[in-house]
DNA sequence: TGTCTCCCAACGAACGTTCGTTTGTTACCA
DNA sequence: TGGTAACAAACGAACGTTCGTTGGGAGACA
């Protein structure tokens, strides 16, 4: 019986907010999981609330780092646009929990916490955008794509991929990646391109 | 001070349990919702699951009435897709709280229900699939798409719909379904294409 | 090396509050 | 006058949290 960390504490919590909703866990739901006591939480955090706002924000910045690598490392537009396809969905699949709770448990934090992530998500969003103009005026991407719509769409295939990729699968993290990036690029009808 | 109806309680929770969650509402705040107190509401149903009951079978039943329609009504594959996806849209956003409800509350149903629902929304899936089959035997949607999870990125499109669209923002609803119909089928490339 | 002290994760009981729900009563409308 | 929507009070259970206590391990000193 090894003692925990503050870490320990919070990826429980990340993995029961995931599971269960932040609502719908409580405490003594949570240290049941760790082995300990309710109550024993509070020698490592002060509250609940508290735990949230860890595991959000852990999920905010991996995704702000993933983001941070794909317009550091991309050569062009679509370059770009592929590395945070492939970035987003590794965070996903790698920080499940993070990811999960980030994406679906922002209405349950506190006002001002709440503020910040949002910011955080629209500035992470703003990323996607900026790619997609970029590829719009090197005229990769036809002219009558709304930037703003489209890196909306694509990161609402991208967000749903943790509700149904399964990690036994036969398809490879990568292989889904690559999938989504050729769907959003052309689409279902999927005409020749020299992109 | 009119006397409610059952419809009128299950309105008003659809309205909570899509706001806040079903965890994150107590019975008593449902009644101020509605003005009358907690246990009020006791007089019209039996209980806090019952009406989260009530609330996701009528999203399913609205999303499972839209792809009937589609399906009788479509002259084509494509054709069905475009009603599938104007359908969705509109049940989306004619029915936010039972939509939204369905969309996110399915793990706060018990056991029984769960399965049901589940079942529901994968029959509902399955309309996607088979139209996108279909596409791909005439020879409309490209050979390599596999068919599942076609249809798991156009629902997750079109689920996303409801977190972002604005009922007083400049774009109607229909223009929303056309332009999802128009990224499904063309991505951001979009070569021209003769169908 | 032995022992002593301090630290702190964890306990276990209890706090006040809120939860979903039950019950008996009231008051209105058909 | 019968039926019932709504009230008001109360139930036990569960909630997040507090608090005094405990016990075992690490470092200091002899």
């Amino acid at each position: 019986m090894t003692r925990l960390t503050r870490d320990d504490i919070v990826a429980g919590a990340g993995r029961r907010f995931a599971r269960y909703g932040y609502h719908g866990t409580s405490m003594r739901d949570l240290g049941e999981d760790l082995g300990i006591l309710g109550s024993s939480i509070y020698s490592h955090v002060g509250g609940k609330q508290e735990l949230l706002v860890a595991v959000v924000e852990r999920g905010a910045a991996f995704f702000e780092e993933s983001s941070r690598d794909a317009l550091n490392t991309g050569t062009d537009p679509i370059d770009t646009l592929a590395r945070l396809i492939a970035g987003h969905v590794d965070v996903l699949l790698d920080h499940r929990s993070e990811a999960r709770t980030y994406l679906t448990e922002v209405s349950s934090l506190d006002e001002d916490e709440r503020r910040k992530i949002i910011a955080a998500r629209d500035s992470y969003e703003d990323v996607f955008v900026g790619t997609i103009r970029s590829a719009i005026d090197a005229g990769i991407v036809r002219d009558d794509v709304d930037p703003r719509l489209g890196a909306i769409y694509v990161l609402s295939v991208l967000n749903a991929v943790e509700r149904w990729y399964r990690e036994d699968g036969r398809v490879s993290r990568s292989e889904v990646a690559s999938d989504i990036h050729e769907f959003v690029c052309r689409g279902l009808y999927g005409n020749d391109t020299e992109a």
